[in-house]
DNA sequence: TCCCTTCTGTGGTATACAAT
DNA sequence: ATTGTATACCACAGAAGGGA
């Protein structure tokens, strides 16, 4: 990636986190990278996987998500401080985005005991399997690997499981479509007193036709860093030692 | 009282295509 | 490589209604 475009795209994605609550238009954003909306939207697109609005949204809600649970703010509030004003809204992206409406996520403290997948598909009889790669120079816990339609995991995964480490994936009976394969992992021993370090992987598009009987796709895992969408879909808690798979692939 | 869901009109955004 | 146009689509605000 060219250095100004990566500059101008770090750029824009830290006034995205200065102003989380403000109103942010596409044309703020260019203007701060010096470039024409066209272009930024681009550019942008192909630095982070997505479009300089869901990548906004995204960081909304995953303050929204921080919010709840580290806080008692009432739900109106918090919808307010991420940018959101109207309440109905935010509760229908967030309740879409992260599984649970925000009520039920505070409930939960951020942890999902179940996920649902994406029902009333053909069944395709397809697997995408493949090898999900420790990161450089660590190890991994549990690992979470889902099939999504974009580069970022939110929403209702096609298909997903929960590895106990590193190592082999697979899963079964995907649905028709094109899908990106997300991991999602926490560092088997923790960096500095903020805890394990948070990991991803990223790989795709797979496209499932029919007749096919297996796809091959292998995941790397290495620390998150600032271009990487945050996860809004609400996960079981990966970072204790033992996670069950609460729905069989 | 607080929150969630659903609905509608509106405006911004995403993207294919064209131009420079 | 960068900017602009056209247009379909989607996220938004705001309101109504209902549940806890």
């Amino acid at each position: 990636m060219d250095e100004i475009v990566r500059q101008a795209v770090a750029r824009a994605i830290m006034t995205m986190r200065d102003n989380l609550g403000d109103r942010l238009t596409i044309d703020d954003l260019a203007r701060a990278a010096m470039f024409s909306k066209f272009h930024f939207t681009r550019v942008f697109l192909r630095a982070t996987g997505l479009s300089p609005g869901r990548f906004l949204s995204a960081l909304r809600l995953a303050e929204a998500k921080r919010l709840l649970v580290t806080t008692g703010i009432s739900v109106a509030d918090i919808s307010h401080q991420v940018g959101y004003n109207s309440v109905g809204t935010f509760s229908a992206r967030f309740s879409g985005s992260v599984g649970f409406s925000p009520t039920g996520y505070r409930q939960l403290r951020g942890m999902s005991p179940r996920i649902a997948e994406r029902t009333g598909q053909p069944e395709s009889e397809v697997a995408v399997r493949g090898h999900v790669w420790r990161p450089p120079g660590g190890d991994t816990g549990p690992v979470f690997v889902g099939l999504f339609p974009a580069k970022i995991a939110e929403g209702t995964p096609a298909r997903y499981a929960i590895v106990p480490g590193a190592g082999q994936y697979t899963l079964t009976d995907v649905p028709l479509g094109s899908w990106y394969v997300i991991a999602h992992a926490y560092g088997a021993i923790p960096q500095d007193d903020r805890g394990p370090r948070p990991l991803t992987g990223l790989a795709g598009p797979v496209t499932v036709h029919r007749g096919v009987a297996a796809s091959l796709v292998d995941v790397r895992l290495r620390p998150r860093h600032g271009f990487d969408p945050p996860v809004l879909l609400a996960l079981p808690d990966l970072r204790q030692a033992q996670v069950r798979r609460p729905v069989a692939v």
